[in-house]
DNA sequence: GGTGCCATGTAACGCGTTACATGATTAT
DNA sequence: ATAATCATGTAACGCGTTACATGGCACC
């Protein structure tokens, strides 16, 4: 729901037409993440399903603006009024080193020399993108780059650690083989 | 494609039906994120579809073992032959964040008080599972703890910086205002 | 027989994403 | 004209997710 919020949360600013929040979306996070302008028209269909969007007939330059219905305002409201807690997403890069480690015929420790190299370029990329910000542009901008720094170093350490670990341990310590028991059907016995 | 790619990794470890996979994706992720069973049978639906994996018929215990096709194999030879190297994800807390500061008429400072306090909440679950975890045990459910705790530390950090950085400069330094101008349609002129 | 678990499915939905089609406007 | 850009939309698909339904087996 991140781009529903986001959209809402700019039109708490004001009524915007469809490519003008896409606009403001992009300022506001730097273009940290790349937005198709029709997800802007689909997500204001929805929003607008929901009636918490309304949209007004199209102006002469063919624009359709979309204002907030008071249900969109409390939406937004109630948004930043709580923090956000949802359990974390999958970390889709946790889950392949994990599986790495734990099966047996993967070299471990060549996919997480691998995802370090990979990973020092994104930060190296991104750490580029941060000295080119011009300065006193747009706050907003920048933490999010600084937000996405974090991540990416915070990758690197686990990373570090984990092969640390691995090369201390040995390369198999972690495998795990598959359950073959024979699945007991019913109720288990009380133990 | 993180369940897609996971469950094709453990089926090169030998074949599984449904119910199965299941297990052996908790055993080695730790139970870190929550699978529905249903899932596993429309990821596995979906990998029949693309042929990476094929279904036996139901043995005498109703069991369906799904066993993985030679392209099935050779996409998770390749998936641990590359790193990772997707762009970075939307950042939901980020982009609220970013957000709070760029609008008028939010209290961003307590926008991030708030999301401190969450922030600081899942760390100590998380801390907590770390400690209450069996030694020696599943080395692949402990690494992924500690992914989980390096991603909510590195958020921690950020919050903690942004709300210093606002607290210094003025809550409403990062303010942006929609961008009013009439937008020119029609080719711009060259400048 | 009832309870509870093992195991397999299915139908529907959600958001995000992309590719494509259309039209209007303005500069060269 | 034609090229480039602004702006709006639509159709289709992907994975992930949930809720629900079914049946078999085991224990008491």
């Amino acid at each position: 729901m991140a781009i529903r919020d986001a959209l809402l949360a700019i039109l708490a600013q004001g009524s915007c037409y469809g490519n003008q929040l896409k606009h403001e979306y992009d300022r506001r996070t730097g273009g940290a993440w790349p937005l198709n302008v029709g997800q802007i028209y689909t997500t204001l269909d929805r929003l607008e399903r929901d009636e918490l969007v309304s949209a007004a007939s199209p102006n002469d330059q063919g624009q359709t603006v979309y204002s907030l219905t008071p249900a969109g305002r409390d939406e937004v409201a109630q948004w930043f009024a709580e923090p956000l807690d949802d359990p974390l997403a999958r970390d889709e890069v946790a889950t392949k080193i994990a599986l790495a480690v734990s099966l047996r015929g993967v070299d471990a420790i060549a996919v997480i020399a691998r995802q370090q190299t990979a990973t020092q370029h994104r930060l190296a990329a991104l750490r580029a993108r941060h000295s080119a910000l011009p300065v006193g542009e747009s706050l907003s901008g920048e933490l999010i780059l600084d937000a996405q720094i974090g991540a990416v170093m915070a990758e690197a350490v686990w990373l570090e650690n984990v092969g640390q670990r691995l090369r201390e341990h040995g390369p198999t310590s972690g495998i795990i083989s598959l359950e073959t028991e024979a699945p007991r059907r019913g109720r288990p016995r009380q133990s």
